[in-house]
RNA sequence: GGACCGGUAGCUCAGCUGGAUAGAGCAGCUGCCUUCUAAGCAGCAGGUCAUUGGUUCGAAUCCAAUCCGGUUCACCA
């Protein structure tokens, strides 16, 4: 247990005792200390003023007093500031965690609770590499995974790999035009990227169709134009051209925006691409070779991406195999009468009753939509595990969905309902606004990581680091530097807003960044290779007498470690860890480089007793492993030396 | 228009289950390497916590309104 839930137990003991009050211990208020003031931890008295009758200070000293009588193991002296009850802890509880935990290789780790939780992740298109907002998704669902294991949970990490779609047949229908049967091998392109420059290929020919269409649309000439969309083309077009609508530039640019998409539905090549995913469907041998050809070169090319990054999964799900479940749900929906048929023959369920839309769940050929696919995905993960959450990475522009989808899952009484949580994240932006594929602002996954390791590596060299390293130790060295920096960069800002990505400052190793966090851990390191006492006997050791101000405020943050665990569980958010292990690198570099008249205050080698030094040394392990663990749950490495 | 999210130092962000003088990092300025790693440490400077009103002993934090920015409300995924 945590002294904070120490302090709150016996505090809540002493109301009862003293005013006869039952508070729940967990709603009293605690706050870490002041520096300027005595003591560890802080009790607002003001809530206990009501029952106590008495002024703030008087109930201060009252419930002081209890504790350092009834409490003295756990607290050895008190003051009161107006309404703030500095508790100071006494001085052997300090030493008793140290010693308890310093050799701790799974500190933090909590039991097993018996409750199963799936993570799904990354979730990449096939028809392009991964960016940088892929980045934030996928260190975002490793490290909720991995706190979530630490916090007792039995984490199934998942991939629904989005590999079909209109989307799929662009880049395979341009690599048929244009390749000329280039494969990753002959190219020597990396898959994805291969698979991804027809992407971009298909959309540049598109572009080049559309625009003499737009041209001729303007003019009133709808040739290019079939179906239905004919009336569409007509209307908006009459709405463009009429003058109130050309004074207003928003509405205007809106028309026109829509005018384009009709041009670009109409294109011949898009025909092509459509006729190409109606064979996919229909299962035409030659389409399914090509895409089967086409995925295993993206998937190669992932491959890669995920084993620099060290992320992993435990179950991939494929789209493809996907996409026509949900119909079931549908028809037992149809039957519960939850869903209603149109006089078209397609499917909606109404909830207009919780102030949203009718939502469509089946078209009128009965073909589904997005929706009705993640009902069945939803279905066939739980039949899969079973588990009690699962909890979907996906970028906040789809709150809505996932809203919506836990209400129609709620509706259709399906067991997996209560459990849906979307993980919902901001989107990663650069310094002058979102990334856009059309301007070319894409921020490309693999080039940003050999952008990092490179400048890890320069400003490695720059600071004359790493002398003594082999070449193979010096580039695992750029990489764990440059990876994590990369991590942390993403990791440290509150998921839930939306982020500023800014090349220079990520590239940056100084501050609050991983590598002050790495370089504090390599120090300690090096001072324990140094001083090299055993642990065995340091196993045995409890540190008896007063500690100095910079040696408790040290162990008071590691004592921390537990609670900020099961924060960023509850704030679902790594970021938490991220500060942390700052925090209590700072805090560490503070207690190893004070100096007074020459000589360091806390030296570990140059102890001013072996008591100290053995103190020190427990004291710079229990640092460092907190600073492993932590690190270690944002998947980022920390080197021995650097 | 409805719904949701955000607005804290020049910049990027903490703090938001109400509590002491609002904190870091970067950028700027001062100091500190014959002694455990200076990718560091100590310090200075920098704030109408978007605005207004309310609740409270106490508001960056809760409530309301307003302003600004974003996302979304597809028979796309």
């Amino acid at each position: 247990m945590s002294v904070v839930q120490n302090i709150r137990t016996a505090a809540a003991a002493a109301i009862k005792a003293l005013y006869e009050q039952a508070i729940p211990a967990k709603d009293i208020a605690i706050n870490t200390t002041k520096p300027e003031f005595a003591g560890e931890y802080t009790i607002l008295v003001f809530p206990f003023t009501k029952f106590s009758k008495l002024k703030p200070e008087e109930t201060g000293e009252q419930l002081g007093t209890y504790l350092t009588t009834h409490y003295p193991d756990l607290v050895a002296g008190f003051n009161v500031i107006k309404g703030f009850l500095n508790l100071e802890i006494r001085e052997q509880y300090w030493a008793q965690y140290l010693q308890q935990h310093f050799n701790n290789r799974n500190i933090g780790k909590k039991p097993a609770n018996g409750k199963k939780i799936m993570v799904e992740y990354s979730s990449p298109n096939t028809n392009k590499p991964l960016h940088l907002g892929h980045l934030r998704n996928n260190f975002l669902g490793s490290a909720i995974a991995e706190i979530l294991k630490a916090n007792g949970y039995e984490v199934i990490k998942a991939n629904l790999v989005n590999d079909r779609g209109i989307h799929i047949c662009k880049s395979m229908l341009a690599w048929q035009l244009f390749a000329h049967g280039d494969t990753p091998k002959s190219s020597g392109i990396k898959g994805d990227h291969l698979v991804g420059d027809y992407y971009v290929k298909f959309e540049g020919i598109l572009k080049e169709q559309a625009e003499p269409i737009v041209a001729r649309i303007l003019k009133n000439d709808f040739k290019d134009i079939e179906g239905t969309d004919l009336l569409k083309v007509e209307k908006l077009v009459n709405a463009f051209h009429k003058p109130e609508v050309q004074q207003d530039k928003e509405k205007s640019a809106k028309l026109l925006d829509d005018i384009k998409e009709l041009a670009r539905k109409n294109t011949e090549i898009m025909q092509q691409a459509k006729i190409m995913l109606q064979q996919w469907e229909a299962g035409n041998p030659e389409v399914r070779a090509l895409w089967n050809t086409m995925n295993s070169w993206v998937y190669e090319g992932f491959e890669q991406t995920y084993k620099r990054l060290g992320i992993t999964f435990d179950k991939m799900y494929y789209e493809s195999s996907t996409y026509l479940l949900g119909k079931d749900l549908v028809e037992e929906g149809l039957r519960k009468g939850v869903l209603f048929k149109k006089e078209d023959n397609s499917v909606w369920i109404d909830l207009t009753a919780e102030g949203l839309d009718e939502k469509l769940l089946l078209r009128g050929d009965g073909t589904s939509v997005y929706m009705t696919q993640d009902l069945g995905t939803a279905r066939l993960k739980y039949d899969d595990y079973k588990m009690d959450q699962s909890i979907y990475v996906v970028a906040d522009e789809q709150n809505h969905h996932f809203k919506v989808l836990q209400l129609i899952m709620k509706k259709l009484q399906e067991p997996s309902a209560d459990g849906i949580f979307h993980l919902s994240y901001g989107m990663v932006e650069l310094p002058h606004g979102r990334m856009k594929s059309r301007e070319g602002t894409v921020v490309d996954a693999d080039d940003l990581i050999d952008e990092m390791i490179s400048a890890s590596e320069q400003q490695t060299l720059a600071a004359g680091k790493a002398k003594d390293f082999s070449e193979d130790e010096l580039q695992g060295l750029y990489e764990m530097i440059g990876i994590g920096a990369m991590k942390f960069f993403l990791l440290r800002v509150d998921p839930k807003k939306k982020m500023v990505f800014d090349p220079k400052e990520s590239i940056d190793l100084h501050g609050f960044t991983s590598t002050f966090v790495q370089y504090a851990h390599a120090r300690i390191k090096s001072i324990l290779r140094e001083v090299d006492l055993n642990t065995d006997k340091l196993e045995g050791f409890c540190h008896k007498g007063s500690l100095l101000p910079l040696e408790k405020a040290l162990i008071v943050l590691t004592e921390q470690f537990d609670t900020v665990l099961e924060d960023a569980e509850k704030e679902m958010s790594p970021s938490v860890i991220a500060s942390y292990a700052f925090q209590l690198a700072q805090q560490f570099n503070s207690f190893y480089a004070e100096k007074v008249e020459g000589k360091y205050t806390y030296s570990i080698r140059e102890a001013e007793s072996p008591e100290k030094q053995k103190l020190r040394t427990q004291l710079a392990m229990l640092t460092a492993r907190t600073i492993e663990r932590s690190m270690k749950l944002l998947g980022i490495d920390v080197p021995e030396k650097m």
